[in-house]
DNA sequence: TTCAGCTAGTAAAGCGGTTGCGTAAAGGGG
DNA sequence: CCCCTTTACGCAACCGCTTTACTAGCTGAA
């Protein structure tokens, strides 16, 4: 590997010239940068980046935190993420926390230690305080998807009280009334979120909202089992069940199943997200297509801005949409 | 940020010493090593990392090139990759290349400018001989899943004949003798290899091997569709189907409802992969499963002692094992 | 007493860039 | 013709760590 030290000799020039020219930070006349450029691409020349990171403080990278890349819905947005950065010229250093404070803090600490110059931060654990509390210290932070509460970073969100919104007036178009919710983990704000989109709709239509058609827990399959299993065997099952993912909504569907009854048959059954396997399931599941990709270029465009110095968006809200499937129908014969 | 230098000044001993002592290179007597510490900790050092990589000349850092990291499969081996990686202290800087040649290029740029000392490399793009080529010039490499002929470096794969062969003959058990494969890329080895598989079930019964039943294109859902729907307007349609994947499987699940047939009960199916949504479909779907994870930690190991100029094996095979669910059923009422 | 052989360090030269000052030479205006 | 401004570049310090080569001082054996 050759040095700038050897460009400079061979074009006769001292290093200073080869750098500024290198880095357009000084106008040459032309015979004097041809033979520069005759010199590195004779000696085949390429700076080398760790010299150049340890000179400027900075790394070019990025670090991307998530909390499960073997989620589809994570990967994706991790993919746009990466995307683009290395548009920008950033690469990106992942880390999938499984949910693990550990390495979170790892990933943190990366960040603090100058390995990377700043981090899109998702996480999907509800925080006691500490995170929030520690965070500023740590540098250029975008929060996507999933708020810390109290932290004061760059927030890239989507909109999920008029998504829950949108999910439950499709049920209640289709003729509904008798709606649960199965929602997220109940000190998640994303699923706080959602719950209230689901009330104001109901609420709107003057629908009296029963606390025990609402099951809160994880935003699982094995939750939106459990949880549908209760509600078919309450008193008062409902005809229509807007879940709060669509993990939740494949588990509701098979305990339908497992009841004997059908969806959109018997129930019918709204999820958000719009995972990729959404439209695999027969029927096709209705749900709430979040715009991953967007969510992603997004979070880092605003760390971008933070990295340049510029001050992005306190908080940007993503639209979602309804994605019409199979998977809702009128209510059964009515009545009972 | 404090520097060793302040550490050694605070210490009464040399940056030398500091160095040595921070890199187990030296054995010092209690008291100094008690006073480094104490230096240590006062000043809340931590080591530059940008200065040590470039003076050691490399960063502790592998970069994992994947087709496609959206896609659940290359995600749950990322995700395996790095959670070895981190294990060993090493950070991954990923791309996902969507099968562009540019950006496989750009990541193989990285590994030979010192961006990242080792790379786990992942391609489901036919290479024309020239990746082949120019590959050994780049510095540490392993490639995981799928292969690039004529390559030297140590390769990581899955067992994909006795897979083929092992889905394959779980058929045959099932009593099906009209058996067609819907297989990955005509120059992909992996498809390459699954399709001997399936042709050796087929010889060792004495079953002759149709060409017509026999079709090859991407390891994608709409392939599978596409290929299913011509094999079912045949003259002669399967009564079972080995699908080269599992997007493949559900393409031609697919075929087989939009024809008005069921799986199982006129089509028998297995699959490839053990995708994490086989299981969601309904019917579940059979299929072989893949060491995913274990396929990402032996890359990354593999990768780790091809740095530490230890020689790993050139080829690893690792074995697949059949999931039966419920998507193969003997023949509806053999004959015709 | 002498000297080899430890112990416990140190000085300084890298690693390969970037950059704040500075300056020689050429050009131009008065 | 003199002085001032450009133009075109160079010197050397600096980023923070690692490592080679070396030494002062002590111990113990011959």
């Amino acid at each position: 590997m050759s040095t700038i030290l050897e460009v400079a000799e061979m074009a006769r020039v001292s290093t200073t010239t080869v750098s500024r020219y290198l880095n357009n930070r000084i106008e040459l006349p032309a015979d004097t940068a041809a033979r520069i450029d005759a010199a590195i691409s004779a000696l085949d020349y390429r700076p080398n980046i760790l010299a150049k990171r340890l000179s400027l403080g900075r790394t070019e990278a990025i670090g991307l935190m998530t909390p499960e890349i073997a989620n589809p819905f994570f990967a994706e947005l991790a993919a746009a993420v990466e995307d683009e950065a290395e548009r920008h010229g950033y690469s990106v250093l992942m880390t999938s926390t499984g949910g693990n404070r550990d390495r979170e803090l790892r990933s943190l600490r990366r960040l603090k230690d100058g390995h990377v110059d700043g981090l899109v931060m998702m996480t999907n654990r509800p925080d006691d305080g500490s995170l929030a509390k520690s965070l500023h210290q740590y540098g250029h932070i975008v929060l996507v998807d999933e708020d810390i509460p109290g932290v004061n970073v760059p927030k890239i969100f989507v909109e999920n009280r008029e998504g829950a919104n949108a999910a439950t007036q499709c049920l209640l178009d289709a003729g509904h009334t008798r709606i649960a919710h199965i929602g997220g983990p109940a000190a998640l704000f994303s699923a706080i979120e959602r719950l209230e989109g689901y009330r104001t709709a109901l609420w709107d239509r003057g629908i009296q909202v029963d606390r025990a058609s609402i099951r809160q827990g994880e935003y699982s399959r094995e939750f939106g089992l459990a949880a549908m299993t209760e509600l078919l065997a309450g008193p008062n099952p409902p005809t229509a069940v807007f879940a709060g993912s669509d993990f939740i909504a494949i588990g509701a569907m098979q305990a339908v199943r497992a009841r004997g009854l059908s969806v959109p048959h018997d129930i019918s059954l709204v999820g958000f997200d719009d995972m990729p396997f959404a439209d695999l399931l027969a029927p096709g599941l209705t749900t709430i297509r979040q715009p991953t990709a967007e969510l992603g270029r997004s979070g880092f465009r605003a760390l971008l801005a933070l990295m340049q110095k510029k001050t992005p968006a306190d908080l940007t809200r993503l639209p979602v949409t309804l994605v019409m499937r199979e998977s809702v129908a009128p209510p059964r014969a009515s009545g009972r």
